[in-house]
RNA sequence: GCGCGAUUAGCUCAGUUGGUAGAGCAGCUCGUUUACACCGAGAAGGUCGGGAGUUCAAAUCUCUCAUCGCGCACCA
């Protein structure tokens, strides 16, 4: 402190660098010079470059996996902003309608209340209030992570603006015959009480007992016994000559679980022979496979199981019984009657779960909305083909390609309050269903019926599917009309499905341009020990926690630094403090280069010897790096900027500098000072779309010859001199 | 069942179009009162999962096997 040898630098530098002294003060710098927001700018910015933020859930705190999202994008932006482009950063939060649902009957069930006791809009209310509060402090992270976003232009998913282009969007897609809705097989989660799309199924490998029964002449199997109650069709492939006396149509009496049932023969594709006996009889009403069945025949069905997962009355005797417990009771009874064939015991099968509870999925028949996919994904596919939209990594376009080619129909129905309500009636006398914007529609168009509205809300994903619609502010907008299509979409690559593909068949539907250029997924953030981190596994390393012990930009060097697009990263504390060595040398850098500098004029030139220098390394450094960086790997641009850094600059130039500062000649010393300083601010400008903080921070208190700006977030990006 | 990815130094991972391997961390030896011990110098450490093939040359391309992870589908 009173290092009284050292009075021409500023005094900050006499102590290794401490981020928690500058992080907020640096932030709070940018937030007022109004630079996040590309309109103000300076100099002429002729080419746009926007990203449009995942929205996280604002429904917790951000985890590793938003820090890794939060530090690429930042890294892009200012990378491109220092080029010169005009870099939008649009932040917003999402309502994240069933996770924060989930999350909020959690909080309930710990209170011993239920949703299910509540009033919707009570609940709807509370749920706003939780949300809204978890969305500051969440905001209040991404802005310690550094984040250059605009805030100015932050929206949540639930704003008037985003219902009105999801409703917009709702309205379109009956009008083009792409919405429909039907009584159709959705995945029931029994104990959420809401139906969930074929994304949010997971399926969980179990060994069960599996059993055949005799039906009549045939043998059927089944791991269901609980379903087959109201079985009375039995179902065998046309080709198969064990039952070519058996025609299509035909009835037959025999003996079932309840007594005395007449079943028919149905002779079907679907029939496996090689399975069994190739005969099975069919539930339609408890099966996809079923139902397309029932569907082909125009069959009867009827519902075995209630929407809480207990057997309705066809079921006689085991009436109101959890079909878990029904299963052996009913396989007793078959027994009993002697129609018990054999039990298998180890049958290995996978078996559909709530991806948030685990309980078993119970398909049902219910009445839905759904869009009709195929015509939007031929759009999405084309515009894949034509390079439209471009994937960074190859194996993300694959993936792409495979899905859309075999998408399916999505329902987008939810029985949840915590979303956007569907503006729709539906007729309380036959089920028809009809959009309704202006809620003007009271009377059934088919057959007169009292029209209702629609007590379903939105799948999230149906609105975030249209986020960067509504973030341009489609389709009036000057944003718009400058910055969509975006350049970049940077995400998870666990949301592919779920997110990145209906963004982009949704914007091409409705502008008839991709909402994105480029695709950017990054892979999983993993503990130390390649575990998924998880609140129930007690692994989640937070972010904050991080950031406190070792620095922003020491965690967002660690993040970033060999970690190639795409592939998942193991998160391990040991790598970030290596870079919160690194920040400190960079300190250390600056202090010994300002040193050097105090009785420099700033206006000697370099001298032959220092000019080859910069032909020879820096050049080639500040070329490689950008190379990198325009291709999209941060995680080799940062690391050769490590190297470079700290190898070069630090270990070679800075001590074969140290006898020529000495020199007795003049100009030898004036030259390498130059050099110095163009080593000192080239290194502070690339090293700043990673490590912002403390490369603004040096900035700040360096002298004002060396800076072409106020800001080093604006400063230009150094170019091959 | 179909597909994708991973397998490189003790640990975590890079390695762009094929030219006999790199970084960080950990460990080892030595060193330090002026940029920095949040440091410096040095050494050590890998038959690039196994096998086969193409090639003058393979971590890199092809095939195959193994282990792990993921996605999709099916599940009578």
């Amino acid at each position: 402190m009173e290092n009284t040898q050292k009075p021409n630098i500023p005094e900050v530098f006499l102590k290794p660098y401490d981020p928690s002294q500058h992080e907020t003060n640096i932030y709070k710098l940018w937030e007022e010079s109004g630079y996040f927001n590309p309109d103000n700018l300076p100099g002429e910015r002729d080419e746009t470059f926007t990203i449009v933020m995942p929205p996280p859930n604002a429904n917790g705190s951000l985890h590793a996996g938003h820090g890794l999202v939060i530090t690429l994008e930042d890294t892009m932006i200012r990378f491109e902003r220092m080029r010169g482009k005009k870099a939008l950063w649009i932040p917003g939060a999402d309502h994240a309608g069933f996770e924060t649902q989930v999350v909020y009957e959690k909080k309930l069930q710990k209170e011993g209340r239920s949703r299910f006791q509540m009033e919707s809009d009570d609940l709807y209310k509370e749920i706003m209030d939780f949300t809204l509060s978890n969305k500051s402090f969440m905001e209040g992270q991404i802005r310690e992570l550094g984040a250059s976003c605009d805030w100015s232009r932050s929206l949540f998913t639930l704003d008037d603006s985003v219902i009105k282009t999801v409703h917009a969007t709702f309205a379109q897609l009956e009008k083009d015959e792409l919405l429909y809705r039907g009584a159709r097989i959705v995945n029931w989660c029994p104990k959420h009480q809401t139906s969930l799309s074929n994304l949010e199924v997971n399926y969980d490998e179990r060994t069960e007992p599996f059993y055949y029964f005799q039906y009549g002449p045939f043998i059927i199997g089944t791991s269901r016994p609980e379903t087959k109650f109201g079985d009375k069709y039995v179902v065998m492939h046309p080709d198969d000559k064990r039952y070519d006396d058996y025609q299509h149509g035909q009835t037959i009496e025999l003996e079932w679980i309840n007594g005395p049932i007449t079943a028919t023969i149905i002779k079907d594709e679907a029939g496996d022979p090689e399975m069994g006996s190739g005969a099975m009889t069919i539930t339609p009403w408890h099966s996809g496979v079923d139902f397309d069945i029932s569907k082909r025949h125009d069959l009867d069905y009827e519902q075995i199981i209630d929407w809480r997962g207990k057997l309705l009355p066809i079921a006689e005797e085991f009436e109101g019984m959890n079909i878990k417990e029904a299963r052996a009771k009913i396989v007793e009874k078959l027994d009993k009657k002697g129609l018990l064939v054999k039990v298998d015991e180890k049958y290995d099968h996978s078996v559909p779960c709530c991806y948030k509870c685990n309980r078993e999925i119970e398909p049902q028949i219910r009445e839905q909305w759904f869009v009709k996919m195929r015509p939007l994904a031929d759009k999405a596919i084309e515009a894949v083909d034509a390079g439209e939209v471009k994937f960074v990594t190859n194996r993300d376009e694959r993936v792409f390609r495979d899905w859309m080619s075999k998408i399916e129909d999505w329902n987008i129905s939810r029985q949840i309050v915590w979303g956007i309500p569907i503006p729709a009636k539906v007729c309380s006398e036959c089920g028809h269903g009809q959009v309704d914007l202006d809620n003007k529609i009271t009377t059934c168009e088919k057959c007169s019926g009292k029209m209702e509205q629609d007590p379903d809300t939105f799948d999230t994903w149906f609105s975030s599917g249209q986020w960067p619609l509504a973030t341009t502010g489609y389709p009036d907008s000057d944003d718009f009309k400058e910055y969509y299509p975006t350049s970049v979409m940077e995400t998870g690559k666990d949301i592919i499905f779920f997110w990145v593909s209906r963004m982009i068949m949704l914007g091409l539907y409705r502008t008839g341009k991709a909402p994105f250029k480029k695709v950017y997924l990054n892979g999983m953030v993993r503990d130390k020990k390649g575990l998924k981190m998880s609140k129930s596994k007690g692994n989640v390393i937070s972010p904050s926690e991080i950031q406190e012990r070792f620095g922003t930009d020491a965690l967002r060097m660690g993040l970033l630094v060999n970690n190639a697009p795409g592939s998942d990263m193991n998160l391990d504390p040991d790598k970030v403090n290596a870079y919160k060595k690194f920040a400190n040398k960079v300190w250390n850098i600056t202090r010994f280069s300002l040193d050097s500098l105090s009785d420099f004029d700033y206006t000697d030139s370099l001298n032959e010897n220092d000019k080859e220098n910069i032909a020879e390394k820096l050049n080639p450094a500040v070329k490689e790096i950008t190379d990198h960086m325009t291709k999209d790997r941060f995680d080799i641009a940062s690391e050769k900027l490590y190297q470079f850094v700290w190898d070069y600059f630090a270990s070679e130039l800075i001590e074969e500098s140290k006898p020529l500062l000495d020199s007795e000649d003049a100009s030898v010393k004036a030259s390498r000072q130059a050099l110095l300083a163009e080593y000192l601010t080239t290194s502070l400008k690339m090293l700043h779309p990673f490590m912002p903080f403390v490369t603004e921070t040096i900035w700040q208190e360096l002298p004002e010859e060396l800076k072409d700006d106020d800001i080093l977030m604006i400063a230009k990006w150094p170019t091959v001199k």
